[in-house]
RNA sequence: ACUCCUGUAGCCCAAUCGGCAGAGGCGGCUGUCUCAAAAACAGUCAGGUGCGGGUUCAAAUCCCGCCAGGAGUACCA
């Protein structure tokens, strides 16, 4: 055989004959559990970058090992494929969308093959062919059938670069779109919406179900969902027949109300305002409307208000109390309009102090006595001042008033969520169009089955300005209803690309039917996903809404679990070693640093700061996957991906560190090739003592690597263990013993799922004629484990003085050990001429001797 | 401001139920090879676990209080 590594070689071999053989092609009729491992399918931008590089290799070990270790293992790719940058890329380039994505497609399907991930191609999807985006818009109908679908007027954030509106999910903190980052702007618009507040209290409720997920992406979910029990109460309004509803999580503190406060929204400003004061409330609706959500919400500004003049009446002490108009209150959320309490809520109390509005403590701190408040108290207490719930501890009073609202008819109990309908229209081309036409007798009609797909035309005009490209096409426009035949439109705008991706996993079981959007059986039958590996920055986004979409195929009977991803990891970025000046915070190409040890800006002379941050082109530290793969080969780059970090840390892409991995497959190499023929011919005898520590030294591998990839994925410790083995093999001199021979195969064996391409070249060169990636995975021989000796431990007063050998039948018996221990040398140097007063024994490990 | 995560050797990272702080890699050093160097190979060096308390026979691990870095949320009534 060769006696040099030449990964280049090998890998494009085994490539092409693991294709003829489809090796991964998904076993469909087999008595075998199943396996879904599934990374987040790709937006076909037209390069492969490290980010992508890792989840796959990730997801890629972990189908392997289910592979070897039973399994029938579903590992799919398929392409997110809809979206703005092939729009833009389109114009720019006087291209069609089309034609740019699918070329991307097949540069990116390329460069994935190198790495010699093991998908099944055979069940490859793009959400941008027709013969996917058919059943998107068959699904979108479905929404619609169950009332789940519906436009609306409303006020929806507009982003001015991309001209488009965006979901709440997708407008950051900072009031920047996820894609452009422009500041969005409010507009008010008439848009489809798909009625994810239907499911809010499932989708919270059902993440206690998610053992297998992160801790924080649950958090972040429930937090966005934000769930409040309280109440909603009205006030009436003095001299108008009409009422001002809140919501209120302290209905407790109800007695204590001494101004409403409506947000500038809010419909009824005008008509509460007093003739005197009409103009000015005018002229603060019109300022607080003109700033942007930045302005309005920024850090510790001042609130604004301004009274109306009108009153209105606190139903439960019969008060006048003034109705005001403040910033700090949104329309959003809630009504539009909350009660003030400046003695038990923080903002109330900021505003009343500053407007000189009375503050009245209705809620008693329950060991001190009501001073002058120099702040909210916000705690539970006795409630004072409230009539008949006097005496009551708040937390119970809260019932008590709600249940009197209610007998009352002054308001009821309500869950209130901060979760919106999920907005999904959007005014650009690349997506999957609304299936709806719009007829002017009937309304909104749904496009017929028989119908689907509505084909996006291809003959479009883009500019990327001035609306929806569709609706300037009059002959795909123009369409007779399909319920009367009057003369009617099409909708012209698109589906939010999140809907494609909401059930894309669901579609991987069936791939390429197209009779239904897919099989329940197969489907059901695959789904959950048993482990789903992808980027933190989904956590709300595109996992939110691919529950929402299981539970309403669940409902609509079409899936029969509850949710979609039954294990999550969120894998860490990829950080790239980055040039920095630190007075103008300007990047500096790599190239352009003479001596790495002590980097100079070339242009200042100043010294640079070097920190590792995530690669883009702009900081000039990326490292091209490619690049990587012709110098190392795909075997090292998967190596050093997995052993540099835990999956779900960042990972500092280092050159050094990959020469290491680099090297530790070369030693593998050699280790084998250089004994592969005395392997043929190994002899098996009775085990010499140090044949006999070989075999444990093998079997600790398999458990550790086992233990390793069983619970969390520790690729990084797996890979160590790994490298011990190696050593150990490396070390023993009798390299025609059968120990030696059972340890070359098993740490091929263990090594298979993370260097696929090396370790099927060795397999067959050590006389396997099978692929290794059929083969079983090793399992453990648990007496192969057992020692004949173990090393104790001996502690004076916690303290290590020493170690013993005790034989194996001793050092597990605590009675024995005890004496075996207190007897050795070791002990009785420390504890001769004191008193022992106690010793702890934990068998197999350690004595410890209290002595006084 | 609040919540969560992370601080272990020069660096990346390990360390089952609390039980000898170190598995692996990088780097450094030494050697082999070489006219020399690089590469490769072999050997070797390394801190008491961010800080201060506490619990315990025993703390990187558990508890309390700080410090530093990162992430998320931010008038949600």
């Amino acid at each position: 055989m060769e006696s040099r590594y030449t990964p280049a070689e090998i890998e494009a071999k085994w490539q092409q004959t693991w294709a003829e053989h489809q090796l991964y092609q998904t076993s469909e009729t087999s008595d075998k559990p199943k396996f879904y491992a599934l990374s987040m399918f790709p937006y076909p931008s037209g390069n492969l970058h490290m980010g992508h590089v890792r989840v796959y290799t990730i997801v890629d070990v972990i189908a392997r090992l289910k592979r070897m270790q039973g399994y029938r293992v579903l590992n799919p790719m398929g392409w997110d494929a809809f979206g703005l940058p092939a729009e833009n890329a389109a114009i720019e380039r006087k291209t069609q969308p089309a034609k740019w994505t699918y070329q991307n497609i097949d540069q990116m399907r390329e460069q994935l093959k190198q790495l010699g991930i093991s998908f099944d191609w055979d069940r490859e999807i793009a959400t941008c062919s027709p013969d996917y985006y058919r059943w998107t818009q068959w699904i979108f109908l479905e929404f619609f059938k169950a009332g789940l679908a519906y436009q609306k007027e409303a006020t929806v954030n507009w982003d001015p670069i991309d001209q488009t509106v965006l979901a709440n999910e997708q407008v950051d903190a900072e009031g920047k779109s996820w894609r452009s980052g422009a500041i969005v702007e409010r507009k008010l618009l008439r848009q489809w919406f798909l009625k994810i507040t239907n499911y809010a209290d499932q989708l919270l409720a059902d993440l206690d179900k998610l053992t297998g997920w992160p801790e924080r992406v649950k958090l972040m979910q429930a937090n966005w969902i934000g769930k409040s029990v309280g109440a909603y109460l009205e006030f009436p309004i003095v001299g108008i027949d009409e009422k001002i509803g809140v919501f209120t999580t302290r209905p407790d503190t109800v007695y204590g109300v001494s101004y409403v406060v409506l947000a500038p929204e809010h419909p009824l400003t005008q008509k509460v305002a007093t003739s005197d004061r009409v103009s000015a409330v005018e002229a603060f609706v019109q300022e607080v409307s003109g700033q942007s959500e930045m302005d309005r919400t920024a850090e510790d500004r001042p609130k604004r208000g301004i009274p109306t003049g009108g009153t209105a009446i606190n139903p439960f002490t019969g008060e006048e109390i003034p109705i005001w108009i403040a910033d700090y209150v949104l329309y959003e959320y809630g009504t539009g309009a909350v009660m003030g309490v400046p003695a038990h809520d923080v903002r109330d109390f900021q505003f009343a102090t500053q407007q000189n509005l009375p503050i009245k403590v209705v809620i008693a701190p329950p060991d001190q006595p009501i001073s002058d408040l120099k702040e909210a108290y916000t705690e539970a207490g006795t409630v004072v001042n409230s009539a008949q719930f006097d005496g009551m501890v708040s937390t119970e009073a809260k019932g008590e008033i709600v249940a009197y609202a209610e007998k009352q008819g002054w308001g009821k109990a309500r869950i209130q969520y901060r979760l919106r309908d999920w907005l999904i229209s959007r005014q650009r081309y690349w997506g999957a169009p609304i299936p709806i036409i719009h007829c002017p007798e009937c309304g909104a009609v749904p496009v017929p089955e028989a119908d689907l797909p509505v084909q996006l035309p291809e003959d479009v005009e883009l500019s990327g300005r001035g609306g929806s490209p569709l609706s300037k096409l009059e002959s795909w426009l123009n369409v007779p209803c399909p319920s009367c035949g009057t003369p009617a439109k099409r909708e012209t705008d698109t589906m939010d690309t999140f809907i494609d991706s909401s059930w894309y996993f669901l579609r991987y079981p069936d791939a390429k039917n197209d009779q239904a959007v897919f099989e329940r059986a197969k489907t059901n039958d695959w789904m959950p996903v048993d482990q789903y590996v992808g980027g933190i920055e989904h956590a709300i986004l595109h996992l939110l809404y691919s529950r929402f979409f299981t539970k309403v195929l669940r409902d609509r009977g079409l899936l029969n679990f509850d949710e979609p991803f039954e294990r999550l990891l969120t894998q860490g970025m990829v950080q790239g070693r980055t040039y920095k000046n630190p007075t103008t915070g300007k990047y500096v190409l790599p190239i352009d640093i003479k001596d790495p040890a002590n980097p100079i800006d070339p242009d200042t002379g100043e010294t640079l700061e070097v920190v590792f941050e995530k690669m883009s082109k702009s900081k000039y530290n990326g490292v091209a996957p490619g690049d990587v793969v012709d110098k190392y080969g795909a075997d090292t780059a998967r190596m050093f991906i997995l052993f540099k970090a835990p999956p779900e840390k960042d990972l500092e892409w280092e050159d050094a560190d990959v020469e290491g991995q680099f090297r530790f497959l070369n030693r593998v190499w050699r280790l084998v090739s250089e004994s592969a023929e005395s392997l043929k011919t190994a002899r098996s005898q009775d085990l010499t003592k140090p044949e006999k520590e070989l075999r444990r030294a093998i079997h600790t591998a398999i458990k550790e690597v086992t233990d390793d990839l069983q619970g969390d994925y520790q690729f990084n410790t797996a890979i160590s263990e790994l490298m011990k083995l190696s050593n150990a093999l490396g070390d023993f001199p009798e390299k025609t013993s059968s120990a030696f021979a059972e340890g070359i195969k098993t740490l091929l064996l263990l090594l298979a799922p993370f260097s696929p391409h090396l370790t099927e070249e060795l397999w067959h060169a050590i006389g396997q004629p099978e692929s290794i990636h059929t083969q079983p995975f090793p399992t453990v021989d648990p007496t192969a484990l057992i020692a004949d000796e173990k090393t104790i431990v001996i502690q004076i007063m916690g303290k290590t003085r020493g170690t013993i050998e005790a034989a194996t039948a001793i050092a597990d018996d605590k009675v024995a050990l005890e004496k075996f221990a207190t007897d050795s040398d070791v002990a009785r140097r420390y504890i001769d001429g004191k008193t022992i007063k106690k010793v702890i024994v934990v068998p197999g490990k350690l004595v410890n001797f209290v002595v006084s």
